[in-house]
DNA sequence: GTTGTGACATCGC
DNA sequence: CGCGATGCCACAA
């Protein structure tokens, strides 16, 4: 499928985003595809083309969220920063200062940091 | 109006 | 297990 459309609804996507990003809590990491699986297809859109496109629209959501959103938690399926240095060691001083250590790949364990999904931050 | 370029995931060598 | 190819749209200069 074409990996740059846009969803049907940009904008309550790119919200549905960062209020998923928001949840994450310090010490873990969630993947593109994690938050967009989380948010669901949107209507009209099949499963397999939505796991291919929504990880970029959340990548998209990323690009242009505020400044509460903690958009460092979120990695690429290969537990790496998806941005391009200089900016990606950025993003792993930001995690290793929440305790999140990568390897000397530049790369961490998602089976063991990876975010268990919303409900734990739930009252 | 044209051109360049994207916060990804997956499959095959 | 790492690297390259695939997908082919929207939007800012």
């Amino acid at each position: 499928m074409s990996p740059f459309t846009s969803p049907p609804d940009p904008q309550g996507f790119k919200l549905q985003a960062w209020s998923l990003v928001k949840q994450i809590p310090p010490g873990q990491v969630a993947t593109y595809g994690q938050i967009a699986a989380l948010i669901g297809p949107p209507p009209g859109i099949e499963a397999d083309a939505y796991r291919a496109m929504g990880a970029r629209w959340v990548g998209a959501a990323m690009a242009g969220c505020p400044p509460d959103v903690p958009w460092q938690r979120v990695l690429n399926a290969q537990g790496k920063s998806s941005l391009k240095p200089p900016a990606d060691e950025q993003q792993r001083a930001l995690l290793h200062q929440e305790g999140v250590p990568f390897d000397d790949r530049g790369r961490l364990d998602l089976k063991i940091y990876a975010w268990k999904g919303p409900g734990q931050t739930r009252p």
